[in-house]
DNA sequence: TGTTACTGACTGACCAGTCAGTTATTAATA
DNA sequence: TATTAATAACTGACTGGTCAGTCAGTAACA
């Protein structure tokens, strides 16, 4: 006869953090609206009272799984690329290859793709989103192609409209395949869209140069 | 005293219309779930009762707004692309010179926009798209890449990877304006990334040549 | 025994969908 | 050209189900 006789456990310091792995499944499968707090609870093997007593609310529940996975991002990781000073090229493609990898998991996938669904709705979350990535990835990658193009490394373009041109192919890659399984025969296929992306990017589609 | 007197006016045709018209506004600010299908009525200034008579549910409403959106797209506007033979660069300058300009408008951006936040909730809206939309300019756009490559005026690239970077860059620059509210001082600057975008796209960001 | 973790039945608000009734329009009749 | 009948367009109060959030009570632990 285990501990499952049972009929429940207690684990404060765990439970917050089961309660959002768990909401975050349902809210991705679900979203948000249509999502129940009572599944999320059972999803994390609780009752749905336990839920309000680490959680105020249920869109707490969508602030709580947001900033736990942006924790890390706020980290040394974008400090690299905003000194980094030798070759733009060299340091655009570590960026997208730790990107690529990061977005292979579902697990890490997960939580942009709930941000994107979402953000509509709560701009709040678009705001948090924004400060804590976008506003720190966006002005370090520009200013390495901004360094790049003054000592000639790269060719006079826009650093600004550039980072679009950056990231944007894994966006489009990653909506076709999620969102409309539209994916090419050998599954996600990213090294095969990194490959390609990094050589256009670099050096264009065109046989001829301007 | 006008017609204002009276109570409504009956006005069959126009009808379904206006009210797919009210139900994409409401839709697009809060979002599918939380919009009421009061809301919906008040705005296109009918009753309740009046859209449950043109449409058997509100998820009708949904489907409606996305088919209505659909039924231009299926025209010979793809067609062109498909079986045009000469540069290819200039086609794909074309296509996305079309579609910026489209996006510009923000009426026609909110279908888009729509389907994208709903897309995960509904799965038969993704295949509806995929099938009136992607299905059509995907392979138009690969083919019109493969035969570039056939005969050398565009490098040997891989086709199904390059048209994630000939679309990946508009998405980029929509998500960030329209989403995270990321845009340049200049406002939308459609034209400034187009003509970015294309020059990356057709001769790369780096200086050297591999 | 006292404290902390947890449960689950309950409630009150909300809203999709219904329908009995009302108003406008058209057609028929005088 | 009025008057009335028949029909089509439309209204809005109502209902039944759903669900976020509460709380009085129970189980685990120290």
């Amino acid at each position: 006869m285990g501990e499952d006789t049972k009929k429940f456990r207690r684990r404060a310091e765990a439970r917050p953090d089961e309660v959002l792995d768990a909401a975050l499944a349902v809210f991705v499968e679900k979203g948000f609206a249509a999502a129940k707090v009572d599944e999320v609870a059972r999803a994390a093997g609780v009752s749905k009272g336990l839920v309000y007593l680490y959680f105020p609310s249920k869109e707490a529940l969508l602030e709580g799984i947001v900033k736990r996975a942006l924790a890390p991002v706020a980290d040394h990781a974008v400090e690299g690329l905003a000194h980094f000073d030798g070759d733009p090229r060299e340091a655009i493609t570590m960026l997208l290859t730790i990107l690529c990898r990061q977005l292979s998991d579902p697990a890490k996938l997960a939580v942009p793709k709930l941000v994107l669904s979402e953000v509509v709705r709560f701009p709040e979350l678009a705001a948090m989103y924004r400060r804590e990535v976008l506003d720190k990835v966006r002005p370090a990658l520009e200013g390495m192609v901004a360094r790049g193009v003054a000592n000639g490394q790269l060719r006079p373009i826009d650093p600004e409209m550039a980072v679009r041109s950056i990231i944007g192919p894994l966006m489009a890659h990653i909506a076709m395949s999620e969102l409309f399984d539209i994916r090419p025969d050998d599954g996600l296929a990213m090294e095969r869209l990194l490959k390609s992306h990094l050589d256009i990017l670099f050096y264009g589609m065109s046989e001829a140069r301007p």
